[in-house]
DNA sequence: TTTATTGTTTGACAACGATCCAACAGTGCG
DNA sequence: CGCACTGTTGGATCGTTGTCAAACAATAAA
C-alpha cells in the first residue's frame, strides 16, 4: 500500500491539466470516471482499447497533473476524478471541459 | 491579404484546444489578448521573451486549433481571441479557463 | 525603386510523447 | 508455497514539439 505521489491542491499547474486533459485517450478516460465514478485501470484499457501499459501510462500522466486520484483496492486499484481539487483550484474549469467532450461526442 | 486558414467554428476541436493552451506562452499570450483585445506578433514574441519565430510558430498553433483569428494590418497582422466562437462550441470553457489562469498567476 | 519593418518558412537540434511488447512486481486465492 | 491477476517499468520505435537562427516574402514609407 505504498503512497502514491499526487501533488497537492496548491501545487496543480493549470498547463498540466490542460496538457493532461488534450490527449483524445485520456480526455475520454476523465469523460468516463465523471461519469462512472471510480475505474480500474485495466478497465480503461480495455474500454479505450490500447494496451494496459498504455492505460497505466496515460493514468500516470493523469496523477502527476492532479486530475485524478489512485486508490489501492486489493489487487486493482481505483482510479477517480479530484473533483473537489480540481474546482477549489479552477473553478468550473473540469465542468466546462466534461460539457464540452459531450458536446462533441 | 491572403485568407489565413481557419477552422470553421464546428470544427474546432476540444483536444486541439485544450492542447494549444496547454503551453505556457500561448496560454500567457492568451491571457495578454483577452485582456487588450487585439496584438500584433511582434508584441508577444518582446513581451514574452521568445524569438519571433518562435512567436509565429505559436500563433500559427493558436489560429490552427480555433482559438484566434488573425487579421492583416498593413504589414503587420492583429491576433484577436475567437472568443463568440469558442463560446459557442464550448460554453464556459474559456472563461474558466482564462479565470484559472489569472487565479495561478 | 530602394529601404525598413513585420512575419513566415526552413533547417537543425534536443526533448518529449504515445504506443506496443516483454519482463517484472505486488497481491490475493487455492 | 505456487498460481493467477493487475498494474508498472524498461526498451524500442516513431512521430511531434519548442526553440533559435538565418533566409525569405510581403508591405509600407522615403
Amino acid at each position: 500500500m505504498r503512497a502514491l505521489p499526487h501533488p497537492a491542491t496548491d501545487d496543480i499547474e493549470l498547463t498540466e491539466v490542460l496538457r493532461a486533459l488534450s490527449d483524445p485517450v485520456r480526455l475520454e478516460a476523465v469523460a468516463r470516471l465523471a461519469a462512472a465514478g471510480e475505474m480500474t485501470c485495466g478497465d480503461v484499457g480495455r474500454n479505450l482499447g490500447v494496451h494496459k501499459s498504455t492505460a497505466s501510462h496515460h493514468f500516470r500522466a493523469l496523477r502527476e497533473a492532479g486530475v485524478v486520484m489512485t486508490k489501492q483496492d486489493g489487487r486493482q486499484k481505483l482510479m477517480s476524478l479530484r473533483r473537489d481539487d480540481l474546482d477549489a483550484r479552477f473553478p468550473g474549469l473540469l465542468d466546462s471541459v466534461l460539457s464540452a467532450a459531450h458536446a462533441t461526442v
